[in-house]
DNA sequence: GTGTATGAAATAATATACGATTCTCGCAGA
DNA sequence: TCTGCGAGAATCGTATATTATTTCATACAC
């Protein structure tokens, strides 16, 4: 049987091929929050017709990575502070769980992979880097959570690493002070990990871990809407 | 315009309509664990074109209740024990969290309705009802949970309680020890929640009461095993 | 000028038709 | 009797065509 070499043979449908089409591009940001997927248009580009990119666009609607309205079509997840806090408090309570769960499963090897590229971030940090350090940011949590034995939690995590990437170039200003201690937090979460702490603790801290972010860019928000005093239009990428 | 009085007048798409029409049956168990969702079958039924059964099939594939294959088709998710630890994990996590956040949101008279379902369950424990018992003890906690102010974690609490219901009928063997001290955990639940206590306390004490639930099932399975000496057949409802 | 009807263009929603893949089952040969 | 092969049926996958809805621009009335 030559099967074997043959796995790949089939071409993933071509509802697959328009979703990891369309996925790809809101990833790195040819996308962006708001931008409408117009289905001939984009059967167009792949050379296949409407319905298997219609039914990627409902996957990734599925996904909450796009919004969908009836007979008008679907555009990219707008970017809104709202939508932010909803993501990463979601994050922070199943990632504290995958952390946590996948902590004793996690070999020698992989809190040193985690701690190196911790010790990239610190880098990147001093180059003023913050594209390096997002990209090893999620690295490193990966390292940690990927372990987790619950596959449907580690796919709720994976979806709302997603989202923040989607969100991330819009709202997200970097904030430097921030960066810090997340490094530094980053480090107590290993130590714990390495001392068989007990699970609870580990999820807790994780989980704070991403909650002071949010609160980190909330109270940014706060500020930066006590700076300017008029209330900056409410949709700013609309149509 | 008379729009206003026409609101409803649009029938919702037809991939809605096959959507809720699977969902429906799929919950009150006419579509059992293993049913194949045949396309053009579907589609004959509710008179339209196997496109939008298609759609409404692929969306319940993402909630995961159907389980779907290429070019072979879908059928209801399957009912085993790893699925149910699986679902049974997620929902504590997910669930505990909304009913700590809802906790504060709660008024006086949801507090005295969960406490009256509450007390129907203890009625229907001395009837031996298990049907009764079980749809009250979804309505207690959706009570408790359906307050909670982040949409998303309350769509993963609600996904998460109909996967349940797919489960349930074929591998939940009423349990009346484990019924008996669930319905006592509530009203623990109930007072702190009317104390006041700290979210996270409520967030421990309804996950908990999950996961022990989860325990008794998990052992009872093991028990069986222990039993029954023959290895089960593996795939019961298989093709 | 402002607001409201009207029609054309754009787009989504669905039906139909055809092609591709997988499954079923009987038959031939060992 | 068992195993491998092949023809036909069942079913999914997608393209094309048609219909329905929305949107936008234009013109008309007030």
């Amino acid at each position: 049987m030559a099967e074997d070499a043959m796995t790949e043979a089939l071409p993933r449908s071509k509802s697959q091929l328009a979703y990891s089409y369309i996925r790809e591009r809101i990833d790195d940001g040819r996308y962006s929050p708001g931008f409408r997927l117009v289905l001939p248009a984009i059967a167009g580009e792949l050379g296949v017709s409407a319905v298997p990119v219609r039914e990627a666009i409902r996957l990734l609607e599925a996904e909450g990575l796009v919004e969908f309205e009836r007979n008008v079509g679907a555009r990219v997840a707008m970017a809104n502070p709202r939508e932010y806090e909803i993501t990463m408090q979601t994050l922070s309570l199943v990632e504290g769980w995958a952390t946590a769960t996948a902590a004793p499963l996690l070999t020698k090897e992989d809190i040193a992979a985690a701690r190196k590229v911790n010790d990239g971030m610190t880098k990147s940090l001093e180059h003023f880097d913050p594209a390096a350090f997002t990209a090893q940011n999620r690295q490193f949590h990966s390292v940690l959570f990927e372990k987790c034995p619950n596959p449907r939690i580690r796919e709720l995590v994976d979806r709302d690493w997603a989202r923040l990437g989607v969100l991330r170039e819009s709202i997200f200003s970097f904030v430097p002070d921030r960066s810090r201690d997340s490094v530094a937090e980053h480090e107590h979460i290993l130590q714990l990990i390495e001392q068989g702490a007990d699970p609870l603790e580990i999820e807790m801290a994780a989980r704070q871990h991403r909650l002071t972010t949010l609160d980190a860019f909330l109270k940014h928000e706060a500020q930066r809407h006590e700076t300017q005093r008029h209330g900056a239009q409410p949709h700013p990428a609309q149509r």
